[in-house]
DNA sequence: CATAAAATTGAAATCGATTACAATTTATTT
DNA sequence: AAATAAATTGTAATCGATTTCAATTTTATG
């Protein structure tokens, strides 16, 4: 068992002052070659590794950003943790990642915890629901980037995608194929997603002059087991032929008991998702799918947050910054 | 804009010292009621926030464990990755998320910033070519616990399964089935996993009298982009009748492949994976598959890792135990 | 009421680095 | 060789908390 040693006693046994070892470990300043060797072999003797937290508590940075997200398990939010990651990685900074689960009270609990331990910047998929507390970290001057969805009344950067037209062209064609009673199986609408791919659903009917009728839409919480139970319910309580599913995770769910009825795609059910998870291309028929560009998303997110991390001064004042993407409408066998 | 406070400005503001703040901070000492609440108004009304990194130096803990995993995107990994943080939160810890990518350069480079950052600990499922700086690592008394693979000459509390058997009894599957030209997908053999499923499958050749033709073995690295190659590979040159993939990444790139040479499952091609990602069961006909505990396997290696960190000095001395998991070999319809 | 015990508070050391500033050495320029 | 500039090193303050120890005030006890 080894001693963990401190710059002291680094400095101790290299016959130098601390401000030497330090200014070789930060590579800055004036130092004799022949001194800079003895540090540096006392240094790689000894194993020596600064204290980040002692640093970061000098230097009030940390190098560190926090990412709040809802589920690491769902395929959307584990590639946005990937891209963050890697931009972080391109900025020499690491993740502290968090999985909110669509909860405000655990989101508002790792906001608490990701402020204290002093983050340079934090990326968030919010829940709507702590706009005080977001607005008092704004205020503050920590950088935040919203991701996917954005919080009413909190003025940050933020990157999404155009929820409303992609919902709107995806439910239009399940009309133009000829479905007639088509359901939604929407999410949550204090999520913007939720609300936004909803109204896109709702347009295209009613621009193409079918009634929205409220019972062919049911709302689920972006999660598999309520896509599932949802999808159950649609099918028993109201006569459909087709449906489009608001995200990827709650299409699974629908997918599979879809499969257990022994309901026949496109024929017995037309089938539209928001989303597009690997498992899309691997069932025959192939299902019909909006691909966000998430990675791009996550990196995206990340850059706006590392603009104004890095160059704060400059950017700090500026108007946040509203990036829509544009996600690719893919149609394949499913309607 | 408001201004940061520290305990200073909360002291000065409250009218009492440092100490007596930190005491209403950390809840314990005698305390008079009604300057504690004098206190606390303060606090609350200032929005004051500790800083965690001051308090980490001073304590000389992080509550901060890191994860490093070889893929965040992978449906194995994120699981892992969700228990882990379940197991963290619950000890109100937070996690550090690392994506190691299978890159022995980056999992030390991350292995690194943990330790310098002083995390309490660390999960890791390594690629085995880090071991010096691991033994360093246990040297300095950090915890650490290996998951799902292991590191020869590295002593640490580590969860796994039973690879070889499982891969055993899927082979033997295959054999019973009556398949002929059996070919496997194996992962790298410098990781623990890689070699051991290995060894199960020619085991079971073996043992059913079949020759180990090393045509019908190929080697990927566990991605789904080399699952898809060799899979073309494996088609091209040998007269496979049938495969055993070693993970479920390659194997979806092994089946994406399948379908598109549009080769009949099981009559052109029996398929088995270890591992059981969501569309298994999605799919037609449904896949024989490795189901792992992986949820118990993130948080045992979690739990482990815990025992350490919070009863220090009573399992700080005590050996390293190794726990390996029973898997759950589920017969379906692909074989 | 004096005294001991308990409660309450604060002063100052500490954690382990960074960095401004001062002090000393060495090199360069007249 | 003296004066000046540049290079090298060290001292001490600082970041923002926790915690030991001592000092003071209250309360309890005989």
């Amino acid at each position: 068992m080894t001693k963990k040693l401190n710059i002291a006693e680094v400095a101790e046994l290299a016959g130098v002052s601390i401000a030497t070892v330090s200014r070789v470990l930060n590579d800055y300043g004036f130092i004799k070659e022949s001194t800079k060797d003895r540090v540096l072999k006392v240094i790689r003797e000894t194993n020596y590794q600064v204290n980040a937290v002692a640093r970061n508590l000098r230097r009030k940075k940390t190098h560190l950003i926090g990412v709040i997200i809802s589920n690491v398990l769902s395929p959307f939010y584990s590639v946005i943790a990937k891209a963050v990651e890697d931009v972080a990685i391109k900025n020499n900074y690491s993740t502290i990642l968090c999985n909110g689960g669509e909860d405000p009270e655990k989101e508002r609990s790792y906001l608490k915890v990701l402020h204290e331990n002093r983050v340079d910047g934090i990326i968030l998929s919010p829940t709507d629901k702590n706009a005080d507390y977001l607005n008092f970290l704004v205020a503050s001057a920590i950088p935040i980037s919203f991701i996917d969805r954005t919080v009413q009344g909190v003025d940050c950067d933020c990157v999404m995608v155009n929820n409303r037209e992609a919902s709107f062209n995806a439910t239009e064609l399940l009309i133009n194929k000829g479905y007639k009673r088509i359901g939604c199986i929407s999410g949550p609408i204090d999520r913007t997603t939720g609300i936004e791919r909803l109204q896109g659903f709702t347009d295209a009917l009613r621009k193409n002059g079918f009634t929205v009728d409220d019972n062919l839409i049911i709302f689920g919480d972006f999660s598999l087991e309520s896509g599932r139970k949802k999808m159950e319910e649609l099918i028993e309580s109201s006569d459909i032929d087709s449906v489009f599913v608001a995200n990827n995770d709650m299409a699974t769910g629908a997918y599979q008991l879809i499969k257990e009825k022994n309901l026949k795609i496109p024929e017995d059910i037309g089938f539209i998702m928001f989303d597009d998870p690997i498992w899309a291309t691997l069932v025959t028929p192939k299902i019909n799918a909006i691909s966000q560009p998430v990675y791009t998303l996550g990196s995206t997110a990340a850059d706006l947050l590392f603009r104004r991390i890095l160059e704060g001064r400059k950017y700090i004042d500026q108007k946040p910054v509203k990036v829509i993407l544009e996600v690719d409408f893919i149609i394949r066998e499913s309607a």
